[in-house]
DNA sequence: ACGTTACCGAACAACGTGTCCGGAAAGTTT
DNA sequence: AAACTTTCCGGACACGTTGTTCGGTAACGT
């Protein structure tokens, strides 16, 4: 016995809406009854199958989750920029979400996402200093940072661009003498080792 | 003709009432109900005094970017630093909101401080091939990240401590061999000048 | 063709929001 | 201290949103 076909029909139907109404409208501002009139789905109907509205975006992120796992070991030793590669296919939807305050919620998703494969690849130690967890976040913010600032340029860079911008950010930072005098002193200064 | 101290004084009680209750709950959860029974104020006051409760928010934020200026402004060459010993000082405020959601506003209260200073401070040319935008946010997210990780870890570290490693992290970026097999090729590619 | 399951649509209570008002209380001015 | 001004209270109100319930109808699976 199959999954009946309306359930699956009416749940994809009510995804998308979702997915589109946050295009045009921040996530709070967004109510029941919008999805419902988007979807042409009742009331009840949707009850039935989330529990609320938060719910839904739930398991609309549980989707994004698994696509952007699968973008990532697709790539093999060069995961990022198969992500940022993948964003560049699906681009307007992620621009969509890019802004706004709904941006919070995938943000964390995408987080999420990455910190779960980093810390299943990473090796223990060896950060030269840097506590493990602060390295892993750090790349995390990193890739983040850089995305959403490709998205707000609209993508006009190619990907393979805004990856080489990422590594070199995490792995050499940016040149000394542009930080000054923002960050200007304790450059010689020891590390301190925990 | 001063202000009236009763405005001062319900005002000042409903700031500190909202801190207070996100200290125990999520933002998204604290009704105005909640704020008017934590500080004894009628709702027909609270309304002539804010128009809603993400406007009290706002002002609160107010209060605190100006606390972080002047913070970073005193701090003379060591703007970070100084910030990060502000921190510490007031840290079970900052703890508090480091949870839940209502940090995400917290966050972006940050960051619109930290990007401020930043954009006023640094030069405008000159970062070896990165945007300026995109370095500018890149050092305002890896503060953050520094300090949230630091609150996570109840602030253990010794400020300074914490600011080298931001510094670090910023100049130097993380060891590469550390990194591997995350971010491995591409490494003396050459990165695109734009 | 049959039984099963999902959908609709309307109604409902519960809750939160923002506004309005008259009377009481605290502040300010002379 | 008295008169004047402003704020506060607290109760009531209309409104919108949420999540539930139920009988009738349509679509599905076998």
């Amino acid at each position: 016995m199959a999954i009946d076909r309306r359930v699956a029909r009416t749940r994809e139907t009510l995804f998308e809406a979702l997915l589109e109404l946050i295009r045009h409208k921040d996530y709070d501002a967004i109510t029941v009854a919008d999805i419902l009139q988007q979807a042409d789905v009742g009331r009840s109907t949707f009850y039935a199958h989330f529990s609320s509205k938060d719910d839904l975006l739930e398991r609309s992120l549980e989707r994004l989750r698994a696509l952007l796992l699968s973008a990532a070991e697709a790539g093999g030793r060069d995961p990022t920029r198969a992500l940022f590669e993948h964003v560049a296919e699906f681009g307007d939807i992620q621009f969509a979400l890019a802004g706004g305050r709904g941006a919070a919620v995938v943000r964390e998703a995408v987080d999420e996402v990455l910190a779960g494969v980093l810390r299943r690849v990473l090796p223990v130690r060896g950060f030269g200093g840097f506590p493990r967890e602060l390295a892993v976040r750090h790349m995390v913010s990193t890739f983040n940072t850089v995305l959403l600032w490709w998205l707000d340029q609209k993508m006009q860079a190619p990907a393979g661009d805004v990856d080489a911008y990422f590594r070199r950010l995490v792995l050499e930072g940016l040149p000394g003498e542009a930080c000054a005098p923002f960050v200007s002193e304790g450059l010689e200064s020891e590390t301190p080792q925990v």
